[in-house]
DNA sequence: TTAATAGTGTCTTTAAGACATTATGAG
DNA sequence: CTCATAATGTCTTAAAGACACTATTAA
């Protein structure tokens, strides 16, 4: 161990999802990019990120240079994973701690989601984001893979919705994410029985026809872990 | 996004787990602590690891720490987390990248698994592994808690054993993480049928009973994850 | 009434768990 | 032969999946 670490900037980047309708009418799985205004990379399309400062979280830099760049403010951020390889960036070495978050709709509103686009902003399907700066293409990679392996646990697809939803609107977010469709009536069961949602009494009037029972998400043991939440602290 | 990113000091520690008898002679898991020499917690257990060197990747400088520190050489390091809270050491802002890896019983051996205490590295039971330096109790309760949360994808319970074992092995390592016993026809069905393992046809003798058939593990392509391996690059 | 989706029932298939039974090599 | 563990069989129960059916609201 020496005594005097060498310089290594650190960094945050983000992976954003929204689930958004694509040119065909699909419901598809989108991230906002930002363009690079300056070398290396300068006019591609990057992740939005920036540097940690002294003083704060790693979470909170996540956030704040996501808000910075984009203008997102999501509630909750999960860490996906850091990447660090010495020649990922041609500046100098640099270390990126990768967060990740679901966001709704409106959420994405006003930040290039819409048929307006946002100056530097812009939402993008993920299957077409490649290409990127750095090594973000295979971050993009990994997100995705993840998301789809753990839209199981019920708490993920939830972040795509308010607070409170319908069995529909929930397997609609299913639907979307795995790219099949599911049986509503089986879909009801598995996630009546799982214990991850309750019934709110509520009904979501407006459709015409029969108003569906409103539903809001409850956190399991199981999907809390060691810390009462989904990660670690830091 | 500033251009001049503030000074944060990089550094790796590792979370290696092995199963080793306690004094009890029940089979535990253990995992490996080096006492500090300087401050800050001069005199403190921590966990084994060393600042990120300039142009060496996180982790071949997680792999590099843990044997200048324990003599330990694990052949695969997987990426757990990373922790970042600004006042998580006293000394200064430290980005710590935590690596966890589990080795076998034969690898752990002359680095102070023995019964002879090899001098300033200890292997302690996971449960009583607290009172560390810095936020390593968190660091460890989280690392443990992720152990057993991914055991029954089969390939981490294989990191245990060598290239070749038998089901019953397979088994033991399952019980001694999960803390119970489980079934050996079930257990052998289920592990069978999932694919994860082929047999070789070789037989394991030596015992005074029937030698059992010995098998191998194969990545399936869900453990496989989008780069074809367990993680992502870096 | 009709359209449309909410919600239930039920059958089949598959997997998990408990536990009995048979197989085989060492001593 | 006997002991110990390997490996298989079978029964029960629970869950997943396919799909028919009933319920309820708005227009």
């Amino acid at each position: 161990m020496s005594a005097q670490p060498p310089q290594i900037r650190v960094a945050v980047s983000t992976v954003i999802f929204a689930l958004l309708p694509a040119p065909d009418g699909e419901i598809r799985v989108h991230l906002p990019l930002v363009r690079r205004t300056r070398d290396p990379y300068a006019g591609a399309w990057a992740l939005p990120g920036g540097w940690v400062c002294a003083q704060e979280s790693l979470s909170d830099a996540g956030r704040r240079t996501l808000a910075e760049t984009t203008g997102l403010r999501p509630s909750y951020l999960e860490q996906l994973y850091t990447f660090g390889h010495p020649e990922r960036s041609p500046g100098g070495r640099v270390v990126s701690v990768v967060y990740s978050a679901l966001v709704r709709n409106h959420e994405a509103a006003g930040t290039g989601a819409g048929p307006v686009p946002v100056d530097n902003v812009s939402w993008c399907p993920v299957d077409d984001a490649v290409g990127l700066a750095f090594d973000h293409d295979e971050i993009v990679r990994y997100a995705i893979w993840r998301l789809r392996s753990k839209v199981q646990h019920a708490h993920v697809a939830q972040h795509f919705l308010g607070e409170r939803f319908s069995l529909a609107q929930l397997r609609e977010v299913h639907e979307a994410v795995l790219q099949k469709p599911l049986d509503p009536a089986n879909f009801r069961r598995q996630v009546e029985g799982s214990g991850a949602v309750v019934p709110t009494g509520e009904r979501l009037t407006g459709g015409r026809h029969r108003p569906p029972q409103l539903y809001r998400a409850v956190l399991t043991p199981e999907s809390a872990g060691p810390f009462g939440r989904a990660g670690p602290p830091s």
